[in-house]
RNA sequence: GCCCAGUUCGUCUAGUGGCCUAGGACACCGCCCUCUCACGGCGGCGACACGGGUUCGACUCCCGUACUGGGUGCCA
């Protein structure tokens, strides 16, 4: 059996989206779980739409991930070059080869001329196609236009009637008639190759076992096999992958402002918690575990569990599965990963120790954590009314009275710690006969100023300080008329 | 328009003719725990697109319709 091998070939036109780097995992995953090479291609032969640098996203998004590939553009392999505009030559090479087999021809029709039929057959609501015309050219004909410097296309001979097919390891059988396929243009007149003529040379030269795309190549994959019959090459096994959906009807795409890989992350996403959610976008296990490592996607990948309709991107679940992944962090790694953020807040110096108890289980994105502590950084305006909590039996009333022997308590403490703060105050709520709640509910609020908090009074009162504490505290009882 | 696909809770999905009064996860709601929130525990809401067949029996097979996606480019 031959060895499995993948690529994945991205155009390098902007951003590598979500979208793209599950198309990368689900390439890797294949190739990897049969001991096969992952190879990594670049498409550029768009030279309009080619962006400067795009090729060192994707690059760092692929490391970054783990998808490791075995072979392409910086790291060479048997068979380079993996970058399509050097291999213009080949291209040009197979393309003659190919005419000379009769499986396409020279095409000196105008684009002008061409775009203006196809306007004409469109308003008249037919679908445009090409009329061979070309095709009848003599050789003396064709030997003299090209004397004549006419720019000249190469185009595939599509026969004109019968059917062409091909397998689909997730889709099954795809059959087209040959009567609904257009003689498409291999060879653009820059003199590269179209992705119609570019993807069917390299994934053979390259030795291609198993070709991974989106279904956007379904209804075209029978053409390209007639290029492999053209050539009497043998064909690769096809697998098409369902998109990626920003809603019902939207792909989803980084023009229309959806996030690419490295916004997530600047969001404060993990990279495993996003590689586990595209992984599950479109393809399950067969069994009911949710968080896999890339490894243990590797071991469980099967094309068995891919689907065949489009799955909708929910950043809700995304979020869930990144605060399960920040949870399970080390606590070394969270205060890495949260520091920078803890700065951004304006906490830098605090006691991260603290910080970091109460915040990471509630950190489900690192982004949220200015948010999260901004009241340890600014006492905000608050109403007495939130001194109401019916379970914890407290109203303004209560505050009002205890909170004034609180602070007392809370100034006479020789240390200022958590466990002084929490003995003390346990024993005042055992004194007085009060429930934990009365004496800690309009504590925290009076020091906090809202009725949500990351941790709780004790907790509050230690990273505050002494000082500020008590200022807060005198600052809401005055407030209160105590 | 024509061609190729797809269609199970709001979302991701399980389901390959009887195991389905359709299972899980996220979200949502309720209760418990609790100084708030979160965590955790328990419970709830919620789907086979529609219509015909085939069959003793259909979410599962066939046909049609609807809807969605893709293609119909010297884009990929």
């Amino acid at each position: 059996m031959t060895k499995v091998r993948t690529r994945f070939a991205p155009s390098p036109t902007g951003y590598l989206h979500i979208g793209g780097l599950r198309s990368a995992l689900y390439a890797y995953l294949f190739a990897k779980k049969q001991g096969g090479d992952f190879i990594l291609r670049i498409e550029d032969t768009d030279q309009q739409r080619h962006v400067e640098g795009a090729e060192d996203v994707i690059y760092n998004t692929l490391r970054e991930t783990g998808l490791i590939w075995d072979e392409g553009p910086d790291v060479g392999g048997a068979y380079g070059p993996y970058v399509q505009t050097e291999r213009r030559a080949i291209y040009q090479k197979y393309a003659d080869e190919l005419v000379e087999r009769g499986g396409a021809y020279r095409c000196f029709c105008t684009k002008e001329e061409l775009d203006r039929r196809r306007a004409e057959a469109e308003a008249k609501g037919e679908t445009f196609k090409y009329d061979k015309h070309c095709l009848g050219l003599s050789e003396a004909e064709i030997r003299e236009k090209i004397e004549a410097g006419l720019p000249c296309v190469i185009r595939q001979n599509v026969p004109e009637s019968g059917q062409a097919s091909f397998d689909d390891l997730i889709f099954g059988q795809i059959t087209v008639d040959c009567a609904t396929l257009d003689d498409n243009v291999l060879i653009k007149a820059d003199g590269l190759p179209t992705y119609n003529f570019a993807n069917v040379v390299d994934d053979h030269l390259m030795a291609i076992s198993h070709v991974m795309r989106g279904t956007e190549y379904l209804s075209s994959t029978p053409k390209y096999n007639l290029l492999y019959e053209g050539f009497g090459w043998e064909k690769p096994q096809y697998i098409h992958m369902s998109p990626v959906m920003r809603d019902e009807k939207r792909k989803l795409s980084k023009r229309d402002g959806d996030a690419s890989y490295d916004d997530f992350i600047q969001k404060g996403y993990l990279k495993e918690a996003i590689v586990n959610y595209i992984a599950l976008l479109g393809w399950n296990p067969g069994t009911e575990q949710e968080k896999f490592s890339l490894e243990e996607l590797v071991e469980a990948f099967s094309l068995e569990g891919m689907s065949k309709s489009p799955a909708i991107f929910d950043p809700v679940k995304l979020t869930w599965l990144n605060f399960e992944y920040i949870r399970a962090l080390d606590p070394a790694d969270y205060r890495a990963y949260a520091l920078p953020w803890y700065e951004k807040a304006g906490l830098a110096g605090w006691d991260y120790g603290i910080l970091d108890r109460i915040l990471q289980p509630r950190t489900e994105i690192f982004s949220q954590i200015p948010d999260m502590v901004a009241f340890l950084v600014a006492m905000p305006a608050f109403d007495a009314s939130l001194y109401a909590n019916k379970k914890s039996k407290c109203d303004p009333a209560l505050a009002k009275e205890l909170l004034p022997q609180e602070m007392a308590l809370l100034e006479g403490l020789p240390d200022w710690n958590e466990t002084a703060i929490h003995d003390a105050l346990m024993q005042f709520a055992a004194d007085q006969g009060r429930k934990n709640g009365q004496v800690l509910w309009p504590l925290r609020i009076a020091i906090a100023g809202q009725a949500v908090t990351p941790g709780g009074a004790i907790e509050i009162l230690a990273l505050l300080g002494r000082d500020e504490s008590l200022r807060r505290l005198q600052e809401s009882m005055a407030a209160l008329g105590a």
